[in-house]
DNA sequence: CTTGACCTTCCAGTAACGGGAAGGTTCATA
DNA sequence: TATGAACCTTCCCGTTACTGGAAGGTCAAG
């Protein structure tokens, strides 16, 4: 099938795939008018890939799942590895996001958010050292 | 003062500051040997950089948090405003990755995690769909 | 035969810097 | 006075994961 259809049973853009193909996540089979050619197993790498990037794994993270995927000898364990140590990076992301809106709604709650000059926000943020 | 102590005193990277220089968020003078030469409102202002980024604003968003707190006529509901915004931002942010997280702890404790290849997590991201 | 929807490659830009090269300046010290 | 370390300068490339657009080839329908 031609690029449009892998995009559409995929869920990615199609700049999205030929982007997987230069940076060799992915090598469809190439039509005689040079069109590429996808099998149903590319589509199902595709959305593997749409998959794990939505799940927060980096483009490189998900290379490594896809090959531990392909590999039918690889353990569990090694999965599970990449998995969890992505597991404490997003707690860290969640914990400092938190502390990050608390402050921002103490300040937002102490700007009064009128026609007045004076905004407890811009003196937080100028005299806080 | 030179650059190094205006990193010193700001927080930020030398290689940020003129970065910022460049992209027109400050513009300190030059002193006769072509150094950068910080006033101590430059620090200043690179305080607030620094605070706001950490802060989790853009670097466009500082540019106009730092345009209102020059201009000493605005009203803060306009810096409200910007920083409401923000805080809805943030709060998508954070449901998004605890949604995340919810799936991924799914994953990782159904993984048994050992020698044997069998893996719910390639599993999950081989079959959804 | 033409129109429009596909497809191709290539080039450039995004956010916000960081690394490093090649070279000038300043200051303390031998 | 020389020299070496520690500054500073500009410039260019690399990062992440794409997205947009231009210029042009292909294909099916009317």
């Amino acid at each position: 099938m031609n690029i449009g259809e892998a995009s559409g049973r995929s869920g990615l853009p199609a700049k999205t795939i030929r982007y997987y193909e230069d940076i060799g996540l992915i090598r469809p089979d190439r039509s005689g008018n040079g069109y590429r050619d996808y099998s149903d197993d590319d589509v199902h790498k595709l959305r593997f890939l749409h998959r794990s990037r939505g799940l927060g794994f980096s483009v490189d993270e998900c290379r490594q799942l896809l090959a531990l995927y392909e590999d039918k000898s690889r353990a569990s364990a090694d999965v599970k590895d990449i998995a969890s140590s992505k597991l404490t990076e997003i707690d860290r992301k969640i914990r400092e996001l938190t502390e990050l809106r608390h402050t921002l709604e103490h300040l937002v709650h102490a700007c009064h958010g009128n026609e007045r000059p004076d905004c407890p926000i811009l003196e937080e943020l100028s005299e806080h050292t």
